[in-house]
RNA sequence: CGCGGGGUAGAGCAGCCCGGUAGCUCGUCAGGCUCAUAACCUGAAGGUCGUUGGUUCAAAUCCUUCCCCCGCAA
């Protein structure tokens, strides 16, 4: 089929590339470059770069909602547009432009988890399943019918990043499937009474508020693995905090029981034996290894 | 030129400000103790202190070139 893709970070790349592999993808649509990093230089987006690396023509529009732009979209002349992760939304003269529509993998079962960040909160609210639905795209967010679903577990191991890469493996296999059987299956509808929504990930609420209850911090602290990462500070220095399991100690909240032969932070209820965790200016490292060198102070509050 | 931290033994760190024999915790190896051990004791090996040039009687330490890693902010 002829497809236009619609994607930017790099949950859509295993999307685009299995599409370029077996369909015809005449046209990429991404972010604009924009400045980042360090030195805030120019970056492209993951989609961007994959698509250069298959010659493929990209287009990063700051908005599609004016008409040349929209006249420019339906001149492709495609018969579906697959968006992924886009980041902009998408005007009703776009999403009727192709011949099949525009669909869309969500990194949720919806209608669970509609809108910016659904990894992330389903595992920190404790879900016991994720996936992915590919469904039509329609003017109000998230909220088109379905075509596809798959589940994967969440354990107490899972992490935000190991979901994200599971998830975006499964989202391109379950669209490749869709578009196969596009014209035999009848998508379904979403039961709103069911819908939820995840707010996007704010720097605020990376910072560990001890005061909390483990179990609810451990869920926190794994759901924003690898990104954006929970940190707490010690004299003056951040340290994210990529894992933590929950131990049966309690102290002040923040009070640190142990420093040296391993790190375990009183919470609420309960505390947080910390597992892995990242200095500033650091790499990521086993707290074992980190105290091997540094040690808390055991009785600071953090 | 957005702001900042770091590169010292296999790992993690100290030493740098105030130049003067390279240190700590752990790991490794050998031996000892022990019913036994990831515990304890004794000993050993292992480092061009990221790279270039400079200052100096003397540079991990001060100045300089480049490379690499990371945090923040976006």
């Amino acid at each position: 089929m002829k497809i236009v893709f619609m994607g930017t970070p790099d949950f859509s790349v295993p999307v685009l590339e299995r599409l370029i592999k077996e369909h015809e993808v005449v046209c990429v649509y991404t972010r604009a470059p924009k400045e980042a990093g360090r030195g805030n230089k120019l970056m492209k987006t993951p989609v961007h770069l994959c698509a250069e690396k298959y010659g493929i023509e990209v287009r990063t529009p700051k908005t599609l909602k004016n008409e040349s732009e929209q006249e420019l979209f339906k001149a492709l002349n495609a018969d579906v547009a697959v968006v992924a992760a886009y980041g902009l939304l998408l005007p009703k003269a776009v999403i009727e432009a192709p011949k099949f529509g525009c669909l869309n993998v969500h990194a949720s079962l919806l209608p669970r988890w509609r809108g910016a960040a659904p990894i992330q909160r389903s595992i920190e609210f404790g879900d016991k399943e994720s996936g992915v639905t590919i469904m039509q795209i329609v003017e109000a967010l998230d909220a088109g019918a379905m075509y596809a679903k798959g589940v994967v577990p969440i354990t107490s191991e899972t992490t935000g990043g190991m979901l994200h890469d599971a998830l975006s493996e499964l989202g391109a296999d379950l669209m490749l499937k869709v578009l196969d059987n596009l014209e035999n299956i009848r998508p379904e509808p979403q039961d709103e009474s069911l819908v939820t929504y995840a707010a996007k990930l704010d720097k605020s609420e990376c910072l560990l508020d001890f005061r909390l209850p483990a179990d609810v911090l451990e869920r926190k602290i794994r759901a924003f693995n690898p990104f954006p990462a929970t940190f707490f500070e010690y004299q003056g220095e951040r340290f994210k905090v990529l894992l933590a399991e929950i131990a049966d100690a309690k102290g002040t909240p923040g009070e640190i029981l142990e420093g040296c032969a391993k790190l375990l932070i009183a919470c609420g209820d309960k505390a947080l034996n910390i597992k892995y965790i990242q200095r500033q200016g650091k790499k990521a490292m086993t707290i074992e290894e980190l105290l091997r060198g540094f040690k808390f102070e055991q009785g600071a509050r953090l």
